[in-house]
DNA sequence: GCTGGCCCTGTTATCGGTAACAAGCAAAAA
DNA sequence: TTTTTGCTTGTTACCGATAACAGGGCCAGC
C-alpha cells in the first residue's frame, strides 16, 4: 500500500519545514533559490501532488465552479459539450472541479467558489444581484455584468462582407425572434457591413427552427432574384432555408447562397454542407475559466467583457 | 459577515459534542432517536451544511469524479450534454463534483475517488487493467467491465418490429461501418426481429456520416422496390437516406420509410423529420452516477451491466 | 450484590494543508 | 560596537470533519 507523497515527506526528504515546503508551491519569491531548487527536486522525485481537499479546507474555499443553464437545456445541447471540457480543462491546472445545474435546482444549495452562468435574460438579474460567489456570465448582455461570448457582431460581418467578395448581389438577413444581445449584435453585423457597402439591408426574423425557415422561405422565396445569398442567424435556420431552396430546385450556391452561424453540427449534414460562421466553443469555455479563476483570486474584482472570434468556415452552401 | 454553520455550532445548541452531530449524519442508527430529533432540529435552524473539503480530508477522499472521453471529441459532440447533466445531478446529492478529461491528458494525473470512461476501445484495456481506482463504462464492452448503455439490441428490435407493424413489407439495415459492441447489438436486434418475423435480413454498412449514407442510397436505391423501409443504425445515416430519397423524389414515408437511432438533435431538424430510436441519455448519465458512487462505496466492487430502455420517436419519415 | 456486556455518548488524535507570528542571522545604519 | 532592518525559515494554531478508543449507565445473570 503505497501512501501518496505529503508535504511532510517532502519536508522531511528536502530538510526543511512543511511551511517551507508550502511557501515554494504558493509563494516562492519568499524562499531562497537554492532552497527551491531543493525543495523541488525533492517533489518531484516523490511524486507529489498537493492534497486538494486539505488545501481547501485551510484555505476556505471548495475548488469548485457550478456551471448553470438557466434556459431550456433541449434548445442548446449540441453548444455545450466544448464548452465544458473547454472549462474543464483550464479549471484543472488549478485544481478545480465543476458541478453543473440547470434551472430548477436552487443555485444557492450548497457551496462554490464561483458560477458560469448562461442563458439568462433580464429576470434572472435580481437573482445575480443576490448572489454573493463571483461570476461570469457566457452570453452577451446589457446588464453590465462581466461575460464572454463568441464576437457575434464581427462574425456576422465577416459573413455579410465573404458573401459580397463572392459576388452576391442581394444579401438577405434572416435571424431568430428573440430579444436577446447575441441577436441584436447579428443584425447589427450583417446591417453595418451592408451600410459599409452601400447596399440597403433587409432584415427578417422567423422563430429559430428549421420548419418556420423553411415555411418562411416558401412563402418569400419569388421575392428573391437570383444571385441572393441568405445570412442566417443560425444553423437551424440556415438548414431550413436550404431545405426549402433544394424543394424548389434552385442553383445553389449557383443562383442561391446559404450563410449559416454556429458551426457546431448541422453544417456538417446538411447537403450542400453550410458555409458558416463557427463559434470557438472551446476557447470560450477557456476564457470562462479563466476570468472566473481570476475572479475568484481578486475577490471579485469586475473581469469586463471578452469576445471570442469566431472563423468563417466555408462550404458547399455558397460559391 | 455571516460564518456558515460548522457541527461544532450544531453541536453546542443541541448540547452534544461535535461527534454526535457527525454521527447523526454518517451513522444514525447509533444515536438515540430523541438525540437524533434534537440534533436534527438544530442542523436546520442553523442550516448547517457540511464542508465537504473538511469531510474529504478526514475521510481521505476526493469528491471527484472524472469523467473521461476516450475517442475524438468532434464525433460524439451533442451526446453529452445531457449524460453529464444527469451525472451531475446524481452526484451533487452526494456532494460529488466531476473532472473532465480527453483522451490527450493523462487520466493518472490528480486524484479521483472513480472515473467514468467512454470511447474505450480494445486498445485501451491494459491502461483500464491499470486503473487503481473504480470505474463505470459508458458503452457495451466485452471486456467484462462494467458498464452503462442504451439497450441497442432491444431498440433496434423495436425498431424493426413498428417498421413491420406499419406495413412496410421490405426492411433493409443500414449501420455504422465500425467493430464496436453497441453496432453489433443493433444489427442483431434487427436480424433478430427479422427471424422472428420470418424475413430475411439485408445487413449493410456505411461510414456513419451523412455524405456516405447518401452516396450509398444514390448506388443502391433501384434495388429497393417500394414499401422499403430503412432501418439506420444512427440519424446521421438515417439523414443521409433520406437526402438521397429526397432528391430522387421518392415518396416519404408512403413508398419508403426511414427509421435513425439516437434521437439527438437530427430528427428534428431534418425533413421530414425523422422517425427514431431515441436514447435516454439523461438516464444514462444518472445511472452511471449512481453506479460510480455505489461502486467507489463497495470498495471497488463489481456492478455489472445495465441497459436502458430508449423510446421510439415516431415522427415524419414513417407511415 | 457483584460482574459482564450492551448501548450510547464523549474525548483524543488525525487527515494535509495554510496563516500568523516568532526567531535567527547577516548586512546596514547609528 | 551596538542597534536596526530585512530577509529567510521554523513554530504554533487552526480549518471542519471522522475514526478509534474510552467511559458511564443500565439491565441480566450468577
Amino acid at each position: 500500500m503505497t501512501r501518496t507523497a505529503t508535504l511532510e515527506d517532502v519536508a522531511q526528504k528536502a530538510h526543511v519545514s512543511k511551511m517551507t515546503v508550502s511557501r515554494v508551491i504558493n509563494h516562492p519569491e519568499l524562499v531562497a533559490p537554492e532552497l527551491q531548487v531543493v525543495v523541488e527536486d525533492a517533489m518531484r522525485k516523490l511524486n507529489y501532488h498537493p492534497n486538494n481537499a486539505a488545501r481547501a479546507l485551510a484555505k476556505n474555499q471548495t475548488s469548485v465552479v457550478k456551471f448553470v443553464i438557466l434556459e431550456d437545456i433541449d434548445h442548446m445541447d449540441p453548444y455545450y459539450t466544448n464548452i465544458l471540457f473547454g472549462m474543464a480543462t483550464e479549471l484543472k491546472k488549478k485544481n478545480y472541479s465543476l458541478q453543473l445545474l440547470l434551472k430548477g435546482s436552487q443555485i444557492e444549495q450548497g457551496p462554490a467558489d464561483g458560477f458560469v452562468i448562461t442563458g439568462t435574460r433580464v429576470d434572472d438579474y435580481p437573482m445575480l444581484n443576490a448572489l454573493k460567489e463571483p461570476f461570469i456570465l457566457f452570453g452577451e448582455n446589457r446588464g453590465g455584468y462581466d461575460f464572454v461570448d463568441t464576437d457575434n457582431l464581427g462574425g456576422e460581418t465577416m459573413a455579410t462582407e465573404y458573401a459580397l467578395k463572392q459576388g452576391y448581389r442581394n444579401l438577405v438577413f434572416i435571424g431568430l425572434d428573440v430579444k436577446e444581445a447575441f441577436e441584436f449584435s447579428r443584425e447589427a453585423g450583417y446591417v453595418n457591413a451592408m451600410q459599409q457597402n452601400k447596399k440597403i439591408p433587409s432584415v427578417n426574423r422567423v422563430k429559430n427552427s428549421t420548419t418556420a425557415a423553411r415555411a418562411f422561405m416558401q412563402e418569400h422565396l419569388s421575392e428573391y432574384p437570383k444571385n441572393t445569398c441568405f445570412i442566417c442567424g443560425s444553423d437551424r435556420i440556415a438548414t431550413g432555408v436550404i431545405q426549402a431552396l433544394v424543394e424548389e430546385e434552385k442553383d445553389i450556391p449557383g443562383d442561391y447562397g446559404v450563410i449559416g452561424f454556429d458551426g457546431i453540427l448541422l453544417d456538417k449534414v446538411s447537403s450542400p454542407k453550410i458555409t458558416t460562421v463557427k463559434q470557438d466553443l472551446w476557447k470560450i469555455g477557456e476564457t470562462l475559466a479563466q476570468l472566473i479563476l481570476r475572479k475568484i483570486n481578486q475577490n471579485g474584482a469586475p473581469q469586463g467583457e471578452m469576445f471570442i472570434k469566431p472563423t468563417l468556415s466555408k462550404a458547399e452552401s455558397t460559391k
